[in-house]
This record gives C-alpha cells, structure tokens and sequence, in this order.
RNA sequence: GGCGCUAUCGUCUAGGGGUUAGGACGGAAGAUUCUCAAUCUUCAAACCCGGGUUCGAUUCCCGGUAGCGCUACCA
C-alpha cells in the first residue's frame, strides 16, 4: 500500500478514486463509476485510487469484498493507490474530535434512532419526529437533537460519566447561508444551510459514518476530483461543509494541510432498471452483477466500451471503441444528466440451457442467463468486440470456454474452428452451441426429417447421401476441390446445390444452422464427416 | 411532506432560436450466400404539457406534470 505525496504543492495530475463499499457484489452501476474515474485519470496521466469504504461494519461482507475484486479483475483496468477505510479509523477520528474542538460539532445523547425498517419506499410525511429543533422551532422535519444545545460543561460531564452519544455537525442553519459548490455535470448548485439537518460524524459506538470517513480520506489523500453516482449529489452539500471545517481545523493543528482545496465535483447519472428505478441487486438480482456479464461471455472491453455509452458519449456517433479510444476521448463534458435505462430482461429466469451435445452439462452455469437477458447494444457491442479480435487471440479465449465446459480440445483445433464460428456467436459461450459439433465423438440426437431437402423428399436425402458418401471417401478435404466435386455431383443427380448440402450439413452438423460446409468437412476431416454420413443414412433406411 | 436533479424515436444518444431533428441498437422489408450468420439497401419510430421572450421555439425563461435522488448513529 503506497502512500500519497505530501507534498504541498498542488499536482497538475488529478488524483481520483473509486470507493465501494462492500456490502454486495460489484454491480454495473459500480463497475461504471470505477470505469469513469479510471478514465479520467488515464486520459489525464493522474493516480487512480481504490478505497473500500468499509465502515459499515454491520452491512460488511468478506464475501463481498471478494465479489469487488473479483469484478475488477476481470475489468483488468489498474490502480495505482489500494486502501481500507477501516485501516484508518483514528485519522477519521482525530479529525472528527478536531472538529469538535473547533466548535462545529457536538455531542448528542439522543438514542439512536431504532425504526430500521422506515425506509422501504413509502414515503414518510413530514417524519414524526416530534419535539423542537436545535434552534427551537415547531414542527420541522429537520432531526431534532432532543435538547436545545447542551452547554459544553454538561456536555463534557455526560461523556465522561460514560453516558453513550453520536457526535454531530452543527449545520449552520441560522445564517440563512446558502451551501454551493459547481457540479463538472450538474453545473452551479446550491442549498440553503437551513434544509440540511445535523448530520452525524461519529456513531455512538466511535465509528465513523460515511460523510466523515468519506471526507476525512478524500481530503488526506488529496483527491482531486471526486467523480461518483448522482445519488451523492444532495450530500455534497454536506461533504461541501466538511471539507471546511477540515480546512478550517487542520490550517492550525496540523501544518501539512494547510490548504486543502476541496475537491472537484463530478456527478454521474444513475443507471436505472427498464421499470425506472435504480438499479439495485435486491430488487434485480444477478442481472446486474459484472460477474454474470463475464459469466455470460462478455468480453471485459465490450462490457467496459457498453457502459462508457451509457451517460456519456463522444459525441461524434462513434460507439464501438477501444479501451485506448475511450482513454482518449473521454472527458467530463461528454457526461450527461438524466439517468439512463440499462435495458436488460429481468426475470429472465437461469434456468440451465442444455447444451445439445453435452448430456451432462457441467458449464450449465455458463449458460445460465438467456441472451435476452441482456441489453441487446451491450450484446451487439460484444458481438463486434468479437469480430475484432485476432483469431488467435479469439480463440485462446474461446479454448477456455469450451475445456471448461467438459470438451478436450486442442489449441490447433480451435485455431481452425474459430473463423468458422466467428461471425455467429455474440456472447463467447455461444461457443458451445455454434461449434459443439466439431467437438464431440458421437452426434446428439437429431429428427431424421431434418436431412430432407428444401422441396425434396426422404428419398432424395438418401440420393444426395448416398452419392456424397462416394464424393467424399475419394475427394482432397479442402475447401475447393470438396465444393467443385459437390456441386458435380448435385448436377449429375438432378438436385440443387443447397438440395445436395443440406442434407450434408445435417448429417455432420446434426442441424440445419451452421457454418459454411466446405470449411466446416475440411475441419472435421474425412474421418468424422464419412462416419456422420454414414450415420445419416442409416438413420434413414 | 421538504429539498435537489432530470425530461429528443421502445432503448442509448447527436443537435440546437429558422434543420427533411442526425446516428446506433432493437423491429420490419429487401439484396447477397450452400443453411445460419456477417455484410449492404430501404422503411417505421422522438423533441412531456402550458404559458411567456421572439419575426420565429424542440432549443432560452417561468409554471405544471412525471420520473429519479437525498431527507439514517447505510453507503
């Protein structure tokens, strides 16, 4: 874990971070936000920090964190800085108390607010939160510290008779002030102090909460710019008066920050389900986990150029980008405002497709999301991804695939039924179903009606086979000579060239749908493809 | 309820005081090919509503409506 430059001078370099916090899997809207921070500080040669915002120790999960990680190593985009929030709790503290020192916060005794389940969605009108405010006035819905300002010498008693508190910040709402502070997305925004309750900094057990940590790190480790989900828009106003107060404290208790900036502002619009709310795995499940996108056979710069489209665009109708076309093109001003819908499928149910050719499916899990499942410009994306990928570099990863899911293959193999495959598979586990025909011994099960011809007949299944059967055991298996043979023997029979391949392509494919035949025998070879027909015919009489 | 933010085809978006409102995905039709894809062509599809300002608003302003967010000792 390296540390940041103390240096006082401000760095020309930004300086941003992505801060989850590990209470979940990593889910797109997250993967985003780390997307567009790494970005900006790629395209502006600045450090990217990652930080687990782990101070929710209720809600904290091992098994998250690894689910985070796990995410952004698949991503594969690096960061140069790597914290914890719960490795730094006594300087969120030290800064807290210099805070309450200052006179900006105070202690309240106030039970801690025990209604848990008050959120849920239904809309609480004008919080019954009865009594007086701080500042004594009747019925706000602003949070009510329960005593009208302590004096500090009751204050002090009370804490040191080890009576529990929650540490405050005193807004200052009697001003009539207004809280600003210009948004790189949102533009100029403002607040009356008056509309912002006393937040707390310290829960009473001594944890931060997350303004305070969040602050207290952002401003030590001299983030620049904070680029993050619009539902932190209306709490910038709050972290807006923290990072005063830290100017204001640390300008004389400190001499090693004597002038933090507060940092820049950039919100992002928030991705939204097909039904408008906020993309979240309670309410949508794995269909907004990275890990199923993987799963699914994304390709992590489809996924990554896929969500960069999402809220931002370079404006010049350029979508299929690479990782170093979106380094260069990004910018804050490309981001837009308004949330954005990710369109994907919900309760498109996992259940296991089978895969045709493999009985006892073991990659079930790959196959466990319908491509409907996704958005179709994310699969669209891919599928271009796709195509634009070396062969070899394709087929490394389509190798993967397929030995995962029970089959033996060899590279060598898979070099040559790559091409074949490429233009048909969208998502990489297409694989399994484009190509699971050159990779078995024995063909699944298929109708034999299926060898008839178009406007043919059983019998003229088993003429086209019967003669191929000829064709083949004598021709050279390339490409060339097995069309023009083929195609002689289509003549001499009296059939057309689609009547005379497709009952072929049935009899080696075990399907109607697949790759071009000539490329298709010369990969599967003599061998294999006389067996099949053979087979067919079989079938047949 | 209060406060904040937002509003262009179904979706992602470009644009901007006068445009045939552009692109992409998806959809439809066609071309092409040994099937399926890929590719190419064509079509359908949008400025939330009402007031202003203006010679002229989809664009600027105000209001409404709707959606979203925040309103926790969650983040």
């Amino acid at each position: 874990m390296s540390q940041p430059s103390s240096t006082s001078a401000v760095s020309a370099r930004p300086r941003v971070r992505f801060a989850p916090s590990p209470t979940g899997f990593l889910h797109v809207g997250s993967a985003r936000t780390f997307i567009f921070n790494w970005l900006y500080a790629r395209h502006n040669r600045g450090t990217m920090i990652l930080r687990l915002d782990d101070t929710d120790v209720e809600r904290n999960t091992d098994a998250s964190v690894d689910s985070i990680f796990e995410g952004l190593k698949w991503l594969n985009l690096s960061w140069d800085e790597n914290y914890k929030q719960s490795e730094r709790l006594d300087l969120h503290r030290k800064i807290a108390w210099t805070i309450f020192e200052k006179g900006l916060a105070y202690r309240d005794f106030t039970p801690a607010h025990t209604g848990d389940a008050e959120r849920s969605g239904e809309q609480r009108s004008g919080e019954q939160r009865s009594g007086e405010t701080r500042s004594g006035q009747q019925g706000t819905w602003l949070f009510n510290a329960g005593m009208p300002e302590l004096p500090r010498a009751e204050s002090d008693r009370r804490a040191a008779a080890g009576e529990p508190f929650a540490l405050r910040f005193r807004v200052p709402r009697e001003t009539g002030e207004l809280i600003r502070f210009t948004d790189a997305v949102y533009g100029e925004q403002s607040k009356a102090a008056a509309d912002i309750e006393d937040f707390a900094l310290l829960r009473s057990d001594g944890m931060p909460t997350y303004h305070l940590a969040s602050c207290a790190d952002d401003a030590d480790l001299r983030i620049s710019h904070i680029i993050r989900g619009q539902d932190h828009l209306t709490n910038t106003f709050k972290h807006v008066l923290i990072f005063a107060a830290i100017a204001e404290t640390t300008g004389a208790a400190t001499s090693k920050a004597a002038g933090v900036a507060p940092p820049q502002f950039a919100h992002l619009p928030l991705l939204v389900a097909p039904d408008g709310t906020k993309l979240s795995k309670r309410r949508h499940g794995p269909v907004v986990s990275v890990t199923t996108y993987r799963d699914a056979g994304f390709l992590p710069e489809a996924f990554i150029n896929f969500l960069c489209l999402l809220g931002w665009s370079p404006k010049n109708d350029r979508e299929h980008m690479t990782l170093q076309e979106l380094t260069d093109a990004f910018s804050l001003e490309g981001i837009n405002r308004s949330n954005v819908v990710v369109n994907f499928k919900e309760a498109a149910a996992s259940t296991n497709v089978v895969i045709p050719a493999l009985s006892d499916a073991q990659g079930s899990n790959l196959l466990s999301y319908p491509e409907e499942t996704f958005d179709p410009k994310a699969v669209w994306l891919n599928a271009e991804h796709i195509r634009a990928l070396p062969i070899e570099d394709l087929s490394a990863r389509l190798l993967l695939i397929v030995r995962a899911a029970g089959f033996s293959v060899t590279p060598e193999k898979m070099l040559h039924v790559t091409p074949l495959i490429r233009e048909r598979i969208k998502l990489l586990r297409d694989v399994l179903t484009a190509a699971d025909f050159f990779f078995v011994n024995q063909l699944p099960p298929y109708d034999p009606a299926e060898l008839i011809p178009q406007k043919g007949d059983m019998a003229m299944a088993l003429k086209v086979l019967t003669r191929a059967r000829e064709v083949l055991a004598n021709v050279e298996f390339k490409h060339d000579p097995l069309d023009q043979s083929l195609r002689a023997a289509a003549q001499e029979l009296g059939v057309k060239a689609g009547q005379m391949f497709q009952p072929i392509r049935v009899a080696v494919c075990g399907r109607k749908n697949a790759p071009p035949l000539f490329e298709t025998l010369e990969v599967l070879g003599r061998e294999a493809t006389l067996a099949r027909v053979e087979q067919a015919i079989r079938k047949i009489q």
